[in-house]
DNA sequence: ACTTATTTTTAGGCCTGCCTAAACTTTAAT
DNA sequence: ATTAAAGTTTAGGCAGGCCTAAAAATAAGT
């Protein structure tokens, strides 16, 4: 089966806003795309004639089965090429979405594979979301970046954004590892530098671009 | 100006086929795009109202100075992600046409310029065609590659494909370099490896990946 | 329960890019 | 020069994806 970019996007888009499994309604998923209700409902008898997803005229829509495996396709392209973005071709991170919501229709199976495997299996992508994998299974560690972490909330280093080997001796000087328990006691608004400090250690500051690659689950 | 898909599959199809700067017709121009000649017309009529290129009814079109300007963007996006499938991603040179159709499209002129800064300014594309540079200029040298050289014709290698420092450790070793003089003696099926000679020296093997980023101009 | 407000769907239209069939130009042949 | 052939354009239509306006279904308020 083939899917023009305008259906992916509705199925991203409908994936996105059903969280938890519940109903999605029609204006919720225009205002998303904005577009007009009118729009969602010609595009829904399409999807549901695809079977992407489950649908009655008045009463809501989910996706199917299906519709979830296309979902998590396009999720895994976006994060993959997000990852790529930052990691690669050295965009920041706040700059790479429009690029990637152009490059996650890109449609070639093989390209997919040979990327994950150049960027050697990341499972996080620069914004600390989980990548998906092939079958569409990925980390469901709720996670946040460190530079999002509320002040003195203590929380556990659970993922880095790369494993670039001058990452990796930044983190062995600092003695920071997945596991570590960190807190935040400051932030500095000027370089955005943040002053963190280790379970029984004294603290210490690191710099805005350490504290992105880090990402934390709070205990 | 904002170009759709198919206004740019156009352009690039006319900067194919105009070669030396004459006319292009419309039934070559179907052919070549594998639509209607009714199809063209319409398109022309569009391409022309933006200016794209020079075109009366029944005698024939040109692309203009922009049309050319567009032409050149797109040959360059496509070559340079051909180059970064095959040197990056280990496709083979003959897998990556298709997904380089693809990945031309996208609109981002700061990808572009991150993209060919990875890859280290590439000259030629793993096929041996040269990649305009930002302002649309490249190297107009009539080359092939080593690989498809052949047997017993005698030629001068004039480009490299890449520039990376394992490449060119590997051709300081066998005494490679740009102006050699060089002849295929045999061709190998079972791995696409060579034996090639240099003037006054012996023969000797050469893989398959060194033949592929070597270009060479008969002499 | 009944009326009003909100949400959703239908109906009909627009634009892009494609198509076929018919009309028109240009070119080639006698 | 006239006619035939080849090439090109117009006319009219279709599908995808969007729109507005109006109708229908559901939800909310009293």
């Amino acid at each position: 089966m083939n899917f023009s970019t305008s259906e992916e996007n509705y199925i991203k888009a409908i994936y996105h806003l059903q969280r938890d499994d519940g109903m999605v309604n029609t204006n919720e998923l225009a205002a998303e795309l904005k577009t007009k209700a009118a729009s969602v409902t010609d595009m829904l008898k399409k999807l549901k004639s695809k079977k992407l997803l489950h649908y009655e005229r008045y009463k809501g829509f989910k996706l199917s089965i299906d519709g979830k495996k296309l979902a998590l396709a396009i999720v895994r392209k976006h994060r993959l090429w997000e990852y790529f973005l930052v990691h690669k071709l050295e965009f920041g991170w706040d700059e790479v979405h429009e690029i990637a919501e152009q490059l996650e229709h890109i449609d070639s199976k093989s390209l997919v594979e040979k990327l994950d495997a150049y960027l050697q299996h990341p499972k996080f992508d620069p914004h600390g979301d989980p990548i998906p994998d092939v079958n569409g299974k990925m980390e469901m560690t709720r996670q946040i970046n460190l530079i999002d972490l509320e002040l003195n909330r203590m929380a556990e280093v659970c993922a880095v954004g790369s494993q670039s080997s001058e990452l990796l001796e930044l983190l062995r000087h600092r003695n920071i590892q997945i596991g570590s328990r960190i807190e935040v006691k400051r932030k500095f608004s000027f370089d955005h530098s943040l002053e963190i400090k280790l379970k029984n250690e004294a603290p210490f500051t690191v710099s805005q671009q350490l504290a992105q690659t880090l990402f934390v689950k709070p205990v």
